[in-house]
DNA sequence: ACCGTCGATCTACTCGAGTCAATAGATCAA
DNA sequence: TTGATCTATTGACTCGAGTAGATCGACGGT
């Protein structure tokens, strides 16, 4: 008979809070109620032994435990569409940041676009004990949140969706800024701008493309043509493409991601069209991507740090009753080249 | 008195193991041996009827509980040093799904280059009875790891150390391919090719200025120039000012991410230099990046996929004993623009 | 001295699932 | 028919922590 590798030896907490009470010469219940600060009192005598006897044995509480017995983890989940968009990243790396501060962990799902991948990562959130859920869905699809609300689990939603959802909702200003940001085009001289647009399921107008209607028309500019591709690098670079092919090119676009801008960037070099001379360009987001390109791109930059924290706090700062709202963010534009500024000599 | 919105009612499973029993007409204990296939046999009639009842019921089973109970809670722990690093996003990505595939959820840290942080990180996870955790530590540096020692946590490091671990390693053979990168340039007719390198702690030299040096030697070339600066874009960018203020600038440059080499392009676009016309540029990593800079950028394509899924199964399909081993990926070289191939006509 | 009050502390039950020891049935040999 | 053997099933205990309800003492008022 072969020896197989002893997997029975489960990894446990070394120390519980039974041993704690033992070295205090206390009863477990005022160890838990030292450690949660409530729900009774402790004098300070006891306190301060029970403090010790934590310190002295380097106690941890099993939130594994504590899970089962209460149902708060101390874990939030996140979906994002596709981690490896510098959007993104900054997004859920600003969200981990500031959930950390609060000493909660941070559980991530990759949906790679797919709603049914997306259904997934919620369902193993909701079986993990997840306190909260930061969902950016699938644009403007439908989110499958059955498992969600059933549950009452806090949930804000990182993306502004056309459906009527029982969660609080957070995102940009986008149709104001992208209105600013087209406006600042025209500002430069131009009256011919494009939009490259990602996109977007749903009957509604992406907040974006709405922005460049509205800054068109309140400007009294000709319509614009619009060239629809997908939220990726490679979805602008067949943008750019089709838009050297278009009939008396436009002088402007304004481009819904700095993904995107920086795929079309590329098609623009390779066609030897030059940004911002021959075309400019500006972008949103505001991703760090965009400040090494070449040109540099003039993007729309999101708050991504103050979303993070707002997301957070209506999580965790808040009662399970509270009414859903939506908080809506100012965005700031960030001018750089590649819409013309700045201009004097070009390399 | 004021009725306050109803806290107690804490998110619990809708349905328990114990109602699958009372449905299906059997003990609590058979409806775990069907659902994880043991230890005990159970009767193919009565297995049915439990799986009916489950299907009826919707019945999952609560993770929290089973984390207390055997110390697996079905989650694996990441710490990156930054998220927001494409190499860094590319690989998370494919570690999450391929534990995804096999159950896992991924509890995701940044430690913002911190080791201060990626010790909170570890600790964290350790208290939420992780399964394992794959480690990017901070360069070099000694990771914290006294959590997981002694918690026998299986433990993968995702870059090598220079500090003896009992731990799995994996990653990309850097030196011969770092060798192979700069040979190449050599092929195109440089004889004096620099070393933009990212700042490593330790004593060691990083795989990658050992391949450039090997490679420099092996073809009897004079000694190269290096530079050095930090993993992101904004050091790639400061390594470039630097490269350009070189006496008799080096005509070709081998640079350690593909980050930093978008820094150094932009730097070298502001002074009208051409790539790779005057400066020829290798990078490494091969993320999605390097493919839509201009010029899209030769680089040396780490297997993430690969790597990401030896990863997991060291994780996942392991004894608790077996011994650490190190895995080393080879890697492709990803020929573009940037180091001269293709160059018939530029843009 | 006696009773009531109040704060501190402890005992004991609970959460949901894993699993061992005991038990109930079925099968077979003598 | 009796016992031995084996399989399917069950009851009961466990993991670690939260907390209600019981208990204990100290103190104050009479």
């Amino acid at each position: 008979m072969v020896l197989m590798p002893d997997l029975s030896a489960s990894p446990r907490p070394v120390v519980t809070r039974k041993d704690v009470a033992r070295l205090a010469g206390v009863s477990t219940a005022v160890v838990s109620y030292v450690v949660n600060g409530g729900p009774k009192n402790v004098s300070p005598a006891t306190e301060e032994k029970v403090r010790q006897a934590i310190a002295a044995l380097g106690y941890r509480p099993n939130i594994a435990a504590r899970a089962l017995k209460v149902g708060s983890s101390q874990i939030l989940g996140m979906v994002v569409p596709k981690i490896s968009s510098p959007f993104f990243a900054g997004l859920a790396k600003a969200v981990e940041q500031a959930a950390e501060e609060r000493g909660f962990a941070m559980l991530l799902g990759d949906s790679r676009d797919s709603l049914a991948v997306e259904s997934r990562h919620l369902r193993n959130f909701v079986d993990r004990q997840v306190d909260g859920v930061f969902l950016c869905s699938v644009v403007n699809h439908r989110p499958d949140v059955s498992e969600l609300d059933g549950r009452g689990i806090k949930t804000v939603l990182l993306n502004f969706s056309e459906y009527p959802l029982p969660f609080d909702a957070i995102g940009p200003e986008f149709v104001g800024s992208s209105r600013q940001a087209v406006e600042h085009l025209a500002g430069h001289g131009h009256r011919d701008i494009a939009l490259v647009q990602g996109l977007v399921t749903g009957n509604t107008l992406d907040g974006r493309e709405q922005g460049w209607r509205d800054a068109l028309e309140g400007l009294g500019l000709p319509e614009g043509r619009v060239i629809r591709c997908p939220f990726d690098r490679a979805g602008g670079y067949e943008a750019g493409r089709r838009f050297l092919a278009l009939p008396q090119r436009p002088t402007a676009v304004f481009i819904t991601s700095d993904e995107q801008a920086v795929g079309f960037l590329r098609a623009m070099h390779e066609a030897g069209v030059r940004v911002p001379e021959d075309v400019a360009v500006f972008s949103f987001d505001g991703s760090e991507e965009a400040e090494f390109t070449w040109p540099p791109l003039s993007t729309v930059r999101q708050p991504v740090q103050e979303m993070a924290e707002a997301a957070v706090r209506a999580i965790i700062g808040s009662g399970r009753d509270d009414p859903a709202r939506i908080q809506v963010f100012p965005c700031e534009l960030v001018l750089r080249r590649s819409c013309g500024c700045g201009t004097t000599h070009s390399g």
